[in-house]
DNA sequence: CAAAATTTTGAAAACGTTTTCATAATCAGC
DNA sequence: GCTGATTATGAAAACGTTTTCAAAATTTTG
């Protein structure tokens, strides 16, 4: 009862194996007659090629390993979606694995390749630590995803955090307000730093200092607390730039429980553009993030190194882009 | 340049291969100094073992399949955390696809399981015509998540939205609304036919009829093209029950431009409980799905199927918990 | 200490492909 | 119809494991 092979196919078409698997591989070698006596026979017994026969003597798995390192990020689903396309397009299968923040896990999914379990691994999130010595001693095709890996020989394909971050100073800056908060994301994280520098850089560039930064994290919680932290001020800044959507929401949020208004009595700027970041109330201004791009960009560089180990392969710059909706408004007038 | 294989590391330790293999797999019944001499081998060159020469050999892939059909859930990355903890606790690999609704790549990956690239069928959401007459045709081993497949012998786990949905109607009935609507999800998805039922069952167990029925899908844009049509009632429902979370926000979103407040004016509920709900303003009375759970039990239901395809595997209804918090409130006392 | 029972090991086959190399079949040109 | 070029096919080896079966080494028993 197990599942029709090769040399059935080949027996029921009366031809060799060999010619069976060039029928499949590659049809123009093999004579037309044969040929199709050979499809049909593929048909009538229903064949499908098995994995690992194939990729055992192929020595490749056609597979990439999508390895994330804690909880998934509140768009983990959407690069995924991009990675999966352009992977299928190009004949690879997706695996997913989670190292739960476990150096050993990390290093069993390293593994991965050596077990040719995988061809490549993109890795999301930033810092991971326990690969250091892992990579610098044998490099294998990775390629890292939202954020940069510490000094780690890796390419990266992230969103243009610095410019998106200036550019929402410069949309503030145009509003007229000129007392400018920053809520940060996580700062060990590397799109943390480039948001808060982005934040910092556009500012000292019209000779303004920051009025207040705030050091918190990617989530919800941290723009409540922000928000606690934003009500206590002596001298509130008129327009708070939070690192990300959640985050902005918590910020919001927490004010209107203080019957603080947004945009009227402060304006608020997001990160990422989340799906509902258009249909909060009042909906957020905040930058686009190219997901699916993101997830696409990512394969590519990868299948290219794949292709070439050597290859020398330039970090990937996506452009955010800023959504101007109802968040942001001009000072008020006191 | 290749990998060690099982053979270096016999030659290294001299002693056979399949001593190596034994020693791999069942360390008891070798001797313990070879053992040790083997472990070492191991150590020394770095073995690891092929997985495409083992599948071959072992007949299977130690791998699962989880199969969506168009853009994720709002949730999906939650369950496929879950997916993916319990796979890999029980030693499985998780691939993940996409059909993008196309019913020649469903098929395809349907026969991922001949092609013994999986060992089983995780399929997230509903309705898989392309599957009906593969599956009854050539059964495999396969587990729905979180929808019903129409009239396909495929065990299912989902919540309860049944039971939910009626606990979220009593919650409303006890707060002392008598007029309730419901904003529907999508119901040619089974979720959405039972939040629609059990809200009408409840509603009809206290001889009541609903006062609105609004038939929409699972998204933000329904939640606001919902409370268009609210505006538009003359007996408007005090009450409102949106079968999603995404469409609540939606909803109230829409209400609170036209200066309607929640829960004031109107009551309003959720179901999912993603986690912007809590933090939404007002925070969201929704029902909270076990996300992970739904992930675990999925996957110890699917390996129950993979150790025996005949197995009767009944379907896993999973509670869901009403989380009451500030968007529900009595009804307005005009 | 020999025989029997037990434990430990190895040789070889199998899993299902693809590919090299050589041979057989076909074709073109004269 | 014959030679040389071309095209189409097959036999066999290889990819890296695991496992069966039998033999060898060890331990136990009388």
């Amino acid at each position: 009862m197990s599942n029709p092979k090769l040399t059935d196919v080949a027996r029921l078409a009366g031809v060799s194996p060999a010619t069976v698997s060039r029928a499949i591989n590659q049809p123009a070698i093999v004579n037309a007659k044969t040929l199709e006596r050979i499809q049909q026979a593929i048909q009538q017994i229903g064949y499908e090629t098995n994995t690992a026969g194939r990729n055992l003597r192929l020595r490749r798995s056609d597979a990439l390993l999508v390895m994330i390192s804690d909880a998934p990020s509140r768009f983990f689903s959407q690069i995924l979606m991009g990675v999966e396309a352009e992977a299928s397009e190009a004949g690879y299968n997706v695996l997913v694995s989670n190292t739960q923040e476990n150096p050993e896990r990390g290093r069993r999914l390293y593994a991965s390749i050596q077990q040719s379990l995988a061809d490549g691994i993109l890795t999301f999130g930033g810092h991971n630590q326990e690969l250091g010595d892992l990579i610098s001693n044998h490099p294998i095709p990775i390629v890292g995803v939202n954020e940069h890996l510490e000094d780690l020989p890796v390419p990266v394909t992230t969103v243009d955090n610095l410019s998106a971050s200036r550019a929402i100073v410069r949309h503030l800056l145009e509003l007229g307000h000129r007392k400018i908060g920053h809520v940060t994301g996580t700062t060990t994280l590397s799109s943390g730093r480039d948001r808060l520098e982005g934040f910092l850089s556009e500012l000292q560039q019209v000779g303004l200092t920051p009025t207040w930064i705030c050091n918190k994290h990617y989530n919800v919680e941290s723009g409540r607390e922000a928000a606690e932290e934003w009500l206590s001020l002596t001298d509130r800044p008129t327009a708070v730039f939070c690192s990300c959507d959640e985050a902005a929401f918590g910020f919001i949020a927490a004010l209107r429980r203080k019957e603080i208004r947004v945009p009227e009595d402060v304006s608020v700027v997001g990160f990422d553009d989340i799906p509902l970041a258009d249909h909060y109330c009042p909906a957020l201004t905040t930058v686009r993030q190219p997901h699916r791009e993101l997830g696409n960009t990512a394969v590519r560089m990868l299948l290219e190194r794949i292709h070439d180990v050597e290859a020398s392969i330039p970090n990937q710059l996506l452009e955010g882009k800023l959504i101007v909706r109802e968040s942001t408004g001009r000072p008020p007038t006191t």
